[in-house]
DNA sequence: GTAACTGCAAAATATTTGCATCCTT
DNA sequence: AAGGATGCAAATATTTTGCAGTTAC
């Protein structure tokens, strides 16, 4: 069965938080529900849509900070000013994101994906770069809207 | 010899801005010459510290938008909500920015350089999936931090 | 019971808009 | 002279902070 019920998603969201040691609250558990509910990221405006008028503003900034803090979710950057979180990967931990996958933004949806089958080619710097980490973001239309 | 004058700073943004009809005012050339004179991206609030207190906050948003559109700058985007501008390479016009360099941000001086010669290889998409445009950003630590 | 989390109020910051005035062409 | 650009004021929008009350453990 590829539908998840309710109970196992709420199971899956608990198990989350408490492995990286937060409280299991209500405004955690639903946004985080947000996140696995669709494939792709979410800006804080987003969820507060999603959300309804259930959670206070200041709420939702402060979780996505402290799942951002806890490597729960990573964040992807945009042209236009407006940060977008995704869930990580099991391999991510505090303060070491292993995000090594692109990220795809719908110019027609206006969706964003994290592409993790995608590979990228290493990149050669000029002599004197070094660098830490890299991070790819491809606009297009995606499968959906193709 | 590899510095320029003043002199011939001020003829060059006059005819960049003549070239995109635009009037030659003084906020934008002093903007304009802001970019020329550092090799990295400005973003809004370095715009406005480095050009003093010249300048009402509002024409700086009306300018930067201005070199948007017509494609003398372009943006980069960051992961800390604040968008950076950097100059367009000629082949850039109104609506067609072809700027298919490589972005860098060093983590230590926190500059942006635009890295011209680094080519990024193809990047295969999932089927399904079409690509119009790739941003490349790297963080690392830059030439003069090394 | 205690530490952590939330919601409210308010402050601080950032961005946009309207309009009168000034400047470029 | 005419259209465009600027500066100011003010309206919006966004993000942060402090604190008191509530909740999870």
């Amino acid at each position: 069965m590829s539908e998840k019920t309710a109970i196992q998603i709420d199971n899956q969201v608990g198990e989350l938080l408490k492995k990286n040691s937060l409280s299991v609250t209500g405004s955690r558990k639903k946004i985080l529900q947000l996140f696995l509910e669709q494939p792709g990221a979410l800006a804080h405006g987003d969820i507060e849509r999603k959300a309804g008028e259930k959670f206070d503003r200041v709420t939702v900034y402060r979780t996505l900070q402290t799942f951002v803090d806890k490597g729960i979710v990573h964040t992807i950057p945009t042209a236009d000013n407006s940060i977008r979180y995704a869930l990580c990967k099991d391999e991510c931990s505090e303060g070491h994101h292993h995000d090594h996958h692109i990220h795809f933004v719908c110019s027609n949806c206006n969706n964003t994906y994290c592409l993790d089958d995608v590979v990228t080619a290493e990149i050669k710097l000029p002599k004197g770069y070094s660098a830490e980490h890299v991070e790819v973001v491809v606009e297009g239309v995606c499968k959906n809207c193709n």
